[in-house]
RNA sequence: CGGGGCGUAGCGCAGUCCGGUAGCGCACCUGGUUCGGGACCAGGGAGUCGCCGGUUCAAAUCCGGCCGCCCCGACCA
């Protein structure tokens, strides 16, 4: 009985509604661009500079409104909702509950962390009317905390996770490559909490596996490597990389062994000691020679028989000098795990002086009231050339512990391409990419700062063991283009194209037999875009082609005989197709793992 | 934060050196011819020249200050 009434309002509604307004009554597959909101630009916008920021403004997908902050357009949030399905279904799949976290955070929970006074001004920061102090969240791990303290209070509610997709706020320094580095962007971020580090140890596992479906299901071309846990203050971390020669990531790759690691970590192997006996310390005048460069090319030496001298300033220890090999660069991602200190920032010229280093000509012997690091490198090095700390003088046949002692000597150089390996010994090589994500074991870091405790099996009070692991989902998208793109356009993977099937209606002709294509296309179940501008045929085919739709349906010439042209917009490979078999042919130039 | 560049119509740009009616291409609107890889003809609409101040009879243009954006570097889950 109600279902007959149903059924007559339903149809009454559709007597009496036009196409448009149907749509609010059911989800749609299908659309018409005469009436989309997906503009195109003919020309690369003039601000842009990577691949992906080019060809997502022009295709319609985003649109810049300030520095790093971009608006997505229908075509973009399809891609991104797209590539969140599957950030859902995974992170359920391995036992995620998802959550919403607020963006506008209280100072408060930053005091419980100490980070409101550790992060400086990457985070942005207001008062509300009450002048309170607040701030928008960069990351969430003090709001995870704060959910689940007091709540969960037993080892037996153990292990949990939970996730978001949230918006995050980061006032980067420099944001750049669209969104690549964005300062607004969304990201999966999800927080786990164990009982022990064996719990976490299994649980990462779990989450390094379901990155990979991840980043699989979405196309990529990724690399996992060690990373440095930075300011999230954990232990052990990895980041998936994908390739791209416009990444701002480097990362060192043994070919032989299979060691990867970003170059912030990643260690190499120091040459073997030399058996060159210590000779007497000479001083030699270099005037004007001031790089590594100029004064081995001056003396003849090779840069490797040099000693680099680098300043930084340290909170805790105040002037840091630091020495390595003179063909080598710094990592001072090490240099603050060596003094322990992570706030470091290169010394200014005065603040070199004080301690009666000259810059140009500075070296370890004989200065005062510097706190020296030496590179491991130097141990082994006999009879180097360092400055004289005297204008226009260096000095050679300089030889660590006799003729300066270092008051540490840590691994402190940067790993480069031609380096050594440390596992096996080979050479490695260096390449450039975009992080797509990455996977933390945080610790009690923040469980112990901000008193979440648990009662463990022995009814001690414990702090949680959390794991963190986030996936930026705009930036996911753009890292797709960066690796899938011709000079046509966007080339979408399946799994996450705005849509499966573009129709382009080449003539006047082609309408004719649209509704048996439509019927065609809803057998196949996909989504479908029809090109029905009054336009020609030449700016349809290279919006198709910029849109980066999977699969192009072209009614033209043939219709009346009831034949399409069906192309493939990764291989440009074209057949006809009889419109009666267009489901059956869709889905056979589909691959199966489709979402 | 250091170095460089840019800001003129929705987009891409010229004009700025040497002050004097604000221009070109694309897009948009009207009419017509076209119609399978960004057509053509004719007509048309659209700009406080980033902002504020100064110099000048007169400023897109010269001078000073500010703001915004991009690139390289520093920085960076």
């Amino acid at each position: 009985m109600e279902l007959i009434l149903l059924n007559e309002i339903l149809s009454s509604l559709k007597k009496n509604c036009n196409e448009t307004l149907l749509h609010y009554y059911y989800v749609m597959n299908t659309y018409y661009l005469s009436s989309y909101f997906a503009p195109t630009l003919r020309e690369d916008p003039a601000d842009a500079e990577f691949p992906s920021h080019k060809l997502l403004v022009r295709a319609g997908f985003i649109k810049p409104v300030g520095a790093g902050i971009y608006s997505l357009m229908p075509m973009g949030w399809r891609v991104v909702k797209k590539i969140e399905k599957i950030l859902r279904q995974e992170m359920n799949r391995v036992g995620g509950q998802e959550v919403l976290l607020p963006v506008t955070q209280p100072a408060e929970l930053w005091r419980e962390s100490g980070r409101w006074n550790d992060v400086g001004a990457e985070m942005l920061r207001f008062k509300d009317r009450a002048e309170r102090d607040m701030c928008l969240a960069m990351t969430h791990e003090e709001s995870i905390v704060h959910m689940v303290r007091g709540y969960v209070k037993s080892y037996r509610q153990l292990p949990i996770m939970l996730y978001q997709i949230q918006t995050k706020f980061r006032d980067e320094p420099r944001p750049r490559g669209g969104l690549i580095r964005a300062r607004e962007f969304t990201m999966k971020d999800a927080y786990s909490f164990h009982e022990n580090e064996e719990s976490l140890d299994e649980w990462y596992l779990k989450l390094y596996d379901a990155y990979e479906r991840i980043f699989n299901r979405c196309g990529l071309e990724y690399i996992i490597v060690e990373s440095d846990p930075g300011m999230m203050g954990g232990k052990i971390a990895h980041e998936f990389i994908a390739y791209s020669e416009f990444g701002e990531d480097t990362i060192i790759i043994c070919p032989v062994c299979g060691y990867s690691a970003n170059r912030q970590v990643a260690r190499f192997k120091r040459d073997d000691a030399e058996s060159e006996e210590m000779r007497p310390i000479e001083e030699l005048a270099t005037p004007g020679k001031e790089s590594i460069e100029e004064v081995s090319e001056f003396l003849g030496v090779s840069p490797s028989k040099t000693c680099k001298a680098v300043f930084y300033m340290s909170e805790k220890r105040g002037l840091i000098f630091a020495v390595l090999r003179g063909d080598y660069e710094i990592n001072e991602t090490f240099l603050a795990k060596a003094i322990d200190d992570s706030n470091i920032r290169p010394a200014r010229a005065e603040e070199i002086k004080a301690c009666g280093a000259i810059a140009g000509y500075a070296s370890p012997i004989g200065i005062s009231g510097a706190f020296v690091v030496a590179d491991t490198s130097l141990i082994s090095e006999r009879n180097l050339v360092a400055g004289a700390n005297r204008e226009g003088f260096h000095l050679r046949n300089v030889n660590i512990e006799r003729d300066f002692k270092p008051d540490i000597t840590a691994e402190i150089a940067a790993a480069h391409a031609g380096c050594k390996c440390i596992k096996c010994g080979n050479t490695l090589e260096a390449k450039r990419g975009i992080e797509a994500g990455n996977i933390f074991k945080l610790g009690t870091r923040y469980s112990s700062a901000m008193s979440a405790l648990f009662l463990d099996r022995n009814g001690t009070e414990k702090p949680f063991v959390m794991g963190c692991y986030g996936i930026g989902s705009g930036r996911l998208m753009a890292t797709v283009v960066e690796q899938s793109h011709d000079k046509d356009g966007i080339i979408w993977p399946e799994n996450i194209a705005p849509f499966d099937v573009t129709v382009v209606l080449a003539n006047e002709k082609a309408k004719i037999k649209l509704d048996e294509l439509k019927s065609e296309l809803e057998k196949a179940g996909v989504e479908a875009l029809i090109d029905d501008r009054d336009l020609r045929p030449g700016i349809k085919f290279k919006d198709a082609d910029l849109y980066g739709i999977p699969i192009r349906i072209t009614m033209g010439r043939k219709v009346e005989e009831g034949i399409v042209e069906l192309r493939e917009r990764k291989t440009g490979e074209v057949q006809e197709v009889r419109i009666s078999e267009l489901s059956e042919c869709i889905a056979k130039s589909r691959s199966k793992e489709c979402v």
